[in-house]
DNA sequence: GTATGTATACTGCCCAGTGAATATACACAA
DNA sequence: TTGTGTATATTCACTGGGCAGTATACATAC
């Protein structure tokens, strides 16, 4: 059992969050997970069979909550379609802007594990971002518009563009340009209603 | 001088952007540079300071090559503003499709070197990733859109989106639904003409 | 005979994963 | 109530290998 009272295998997964989504997967050693839990290496692999699956583990740890923090987000205010999906950007270049941020963790783990194409934590990864664009497809198809499908794509496009964009200038306006490139596509594609005017 | 007619250090960059392109920074060892480049470690170290005036070195490798490749693409037929900027697309999802591919190197660096912010290496990602959408904003605005700069970023957040999501998914379908977005942006950003009718 | 370029062989360190043993909890029989 | 077996949980110490970078020496060219 746990020292503490929060069970072992979830202090492993939160030190190996912090760790993983900071320094990158081939930048942090199994031993410095296990450190940072308070925990020999012994014990992490009692609870993890190896260092592919706790980074899986990593991942899968975080789907959920992001999923929900861009739900809350969206539903803050129900202010029109445009912009309650632009104040998800919005937010997200307001989270950018902690020194500690360091773009999209499932991104980031992709693009360092682009030579293990079949790696568990990618499958997570693209299934984190499946999930996320159905919520977006079935949103979008809820309010009426035709193209639902392809204007979620294109909404997870510059969400992830701004990700890459932002990471690497480390400029968190793009976040903005992006979230006002959304909110111009999702007006045009907008069904016109009685009493809504839309621009131009 | 170098064994064969190509000079050393070319060799060494050769063999560097095949191996870093294809397994990440961290993923390739020296010593396996300087075999591939059937040189011994001590020769690369002659030629480079270190492993990340290498992983610089690879980088600014691919700068010039890939602005041409766009430029070039871009310019293939004068079909109209619109279409110029799709095609990129097009002709990105193209490549994706090969199996080697394996996204944008210079994001990818980013996404794996993103806890060493001044690293060289980001620099010159960040450069090009500048000069391409300098590029384009002096393409808008000579075509007298007003918001060129703002169009300019939006059509690089999509790019850059594309490499992200296609990398993820191993979808390059995703490449031409972001083309398509692009595509309208600029349609709806352009001035009406005499003779050019603007859709809907 | 000095600049450049290349090679052999090495240092010190880090890293993923393991072997063998120990500790704790709890079910159940005496 | 106490003894005992079994599954869970944890530790220490280790292995075999890889890694970035270097000390030293040799070769070639002008």
């Amino acid at each position: 059992m746990a020292r503490s009272g929060i069970p072992t295998r979830e202090r492993i997964i939160t030190a190996a969050n912090s760790l993983f989504y900071n320094d990158g997967i081939r930048g942090v050693s199994v031993d410095a997970v296990a450190a940072k839990a308070g925990v020999t290496k012994r014990t992490l692999y009692y609870h993890f069979r190896s260092k592919d699956e706790l980074v899986a583990a990593y991942l899968a740890g975080r789907d959920q909550p992001n999923l929900a923090l861009f739900r809350q987000w969206f539903s803050e205010a129900d202010d029109g379609l445009p912009a309650q999906v632009e104040r998800i950007f919005r937010n997200l270049a307001r989270s950018a802007r902690h020194p500690k941020w360091k773009g999209c963790g499932f991104l980031r783990t992709s693009a360092e594990l682009a030579n293990l194409p079949g790696h568990p934590a990618i499958k997570i990864g693209a299934a984190h971002k499946k999930k996320f664009e159905a919520w977006l497809r079935e949103t979008f198809a809820e309010a009426g518009i035709a193209q639902a499908a392809q204007l979620a794509r294109q909404i997870l496009l510059l969400l992830d563009g701004s990700f890459a964009v932002v990471l690497l200038h480390r400029d968190p306006s793009y976040m903005e340009t992006a979230g006002e490139a959304a909110h111009a596509l999702i007006e045009a594609a907008l069904p016109v209603q009685a009493g809504v005017r839309r621009k131009r």
